[in-house]
DNA sequence: TGATCGGATGTAAACCTTTTCATTACCTAT
DNA sequence: ATAGGTAATGAAAAGGTTTACATCCGATCA
């Protein structure tokens, strides 16, 4: 039924061909109620006629909204990413938002340069996966100035920002745990760069597993970066100082993988010389020989929350929570064991 | 120096400041040529001072854009999804646009969903990564209707829109020929589900790298899903037939993957009882053991030039690149070796 | 000297909605 | 019968820009 104009039929079109005025035809289509059946059902069949489509840009301009959201991230190549983009982005749909992509690569320039897209009124709110407040302004600027704001996966250092997350130390120390409970006691850490707060967090878990130890066992923290090749060399790095663990303990998947690389490749088997443990689960965890044991994050069950709690801010319900905490699993597979029976080096 | 109103600062409150009027000031940032230099001085002293910065919404309002385009896909966790997202939002952010995420699933109604966008005039173009129009109107709704699209790395089946992907019949015979090289004669090609256009491409090339051996090699066509569940459903039932190749070229690396776990689950080594490569080298497939040979796609370059020939066409750059074919290449790792000597079976 | 031109600026329309306020007509209660 | 209330609708403002057109002024040219 629908007619193709050269231009879109706008609401005027509508209220032409209906016989009524344009508030009318408004009404008609937001407030139902306040219309008369017999006209609704006119407005109705005009609009069915017209194709009318309402333009968003006048509705976002009179309403002074936008009905979108930029969910600003360190790197889209980030295995935790799609996982947190999927919930984010079924949520969003379903509330009518749409959902705009901001990589900033690490880089000030372009974080600076995504913020203009809050400040110009393109974007309502921001989810934040950086773990850091976006730069505009002077580090110290009043957190009011941030209302539409929340931070997911990656907690914002020292801001009362809401954020929605795994609980990452008690995951670890359910890690830790699990390494203990096979019989290992000599277990490294394998952290991520020191800038990471993240891995800080995984650390304490690590700690607090540690301590609640039948016997008190030594925290062991390794240097990494966080990626494949970090665990490789921190690996290497142990080698060389012919000092090591039986089980590791990483920070994610990606440094568990190097790990298991660097040890394989020295003609090791995993788990029966060494136990190692991953974190995050991500995709690939599984197709790995061997399979990797690893703490699950819901990452699309955070990406829901996230953005659920921003839309509600947005709408004004003034929800105060601050936190929201999501259980971690353990993901037993097949990359740990028991603890092996080695002469002390 | 910027002041922090109740209201963000408006294009009236820079002109008053400065004492000129609206359109002047418009002119003092659109079209500085225009506007006298002691003039142009005075606004942008005015914008300094009220931190103004223009509404995008009353921007794209009045000018009949949106500065935002949509990428529709049908699975955001596609391994190679996040490599074209990087080269998209790259691009569309350095001239300008917002990128909006439009995830389907596969369901026709998410998809209409996200048309709504297209049609409100939320976004003024889409990129396809679907392989398939848009479901909006009838299956033969004129191309023309559709002049703002660009599929990438998947193309639309029988329509004249632009595509930007690798050229996969071409790096395909390249696999072959490559394993041919080694010496393999029994190859099989275990291909995607049967609406996987792609996987018809690669077939293809699989074919011709076939028929330019030296002796005439048969085609050897076995299904499979595009996951790695279905690499390993395949090579089940090659097993159970009890006939095999000597070769698997994959539609993918997810394929290869499953192909090559359940190789090494028969107790056969990798690469010297069989060679697999896959297709599209994938963040991990240099993780796996043994890593994997297969075929890069350069899928932010992908990504990149999809967005300029979109952005390009919204520009009224009449362009008439129909299909742009970037070149594979063949990544050597460890997953191919020369054809074993066997008893034929 | 007067007509013409060009540059710089202002006025107001246009972009398309939503929503306040006013108007109308009808109904109810006194 | 009349005041007061309610439901349905319309007129017009408001939201913040860009830009076509008008205006003004000083300068150039014949």
């Amino acid at each position: 039924m629908k007619e193709m104009p050269d231009r879109p039929a706008t609401i005027e079109d509508v209220a032409k061909l209906a016989g009524v005025s344009i508030a009318t035809v408004s009404r008609a289509i937001r407030k139902p109620e306040k219309v008369a059946e017999s006209t609704r059902k006119k407005v109705t069949a005009a609009i069915a006629r017209t194709g009318y489509i309402a333009n968003a840009m006048a509705q976002n301009l009179r309403m002074q909204r936008s009905q979108m959201v930029m969910v600003l991230t360190q790197s889209i190549a980030d295995p935790n990413f799609p996982g947190i983009l999927i919930g984010l982005e079924k949520v969003a749909n379903n509330r009518g938002y749409g959902v705009l992509i901001g990589n900033t690569e690490g880089s000030i320039s372009l974080e600076e340069n995504h913020m203009r897209f809050l400040s110009s009124g393109m974007v309502d709110g921001l989810i934040l996966l950086t773990g850091h407040l976006p730069v505009a302004g002077s580090p110290s600027s009043p957190i009011s100035a941030f209302p539409k704001m929340v931070a997911a996966s990656c907690p914002v250092s020292r801001a009362d920002l809401p954020y929605v997350g795994i609980d990452d130390v008690a995951a670890s120390k359910m890690a830790t745990e699990y390494l203990i409970s096979l019989g290992h006691r000599k277990i490294a850490y394998i952290a991520s760069d020191s800038s990471d707060a993240v891995s800080d967090l995984r650390l304490d878990g690590y700690r607090k597993g540690l301590a609640e130890a039948a016997d008190p066992l030594p925290v062991w923290r390794v240097d990494g970066d966080g990626s494949s090749e970090g665990g490789r060399a921190a690996v290497e790095r142990l080698f060389i100082k012919d000092t090591l663990p039986t089980a590791f303990f990483c920070y994610n998947d990606d440094t568990a993988i190097g790990v298991i690389s660097a040890l394989k490749l020295r003609g090791y088997r995993i788990p029966e010389d060494f136990s190692v443990i991953g974190f995050d689960d991500i995709p690939f965890a599984n197709n790995i020989t061997p399979a990797l044991t690893t703490i699950r994050q819901p990452r699309s069950r955070v990406g829901e929350l996230a953005m659920e709690q921003l839309l509600d801010r947005l709408a004004g319900t003034d929800d105060t929570t601050l936190e929201t905490l999501l259980h971690g699993d353990l993901v037993v597979r097949e990359s740990c064991g028991p603890a092996p029976i080695r002469r002390s080096r």
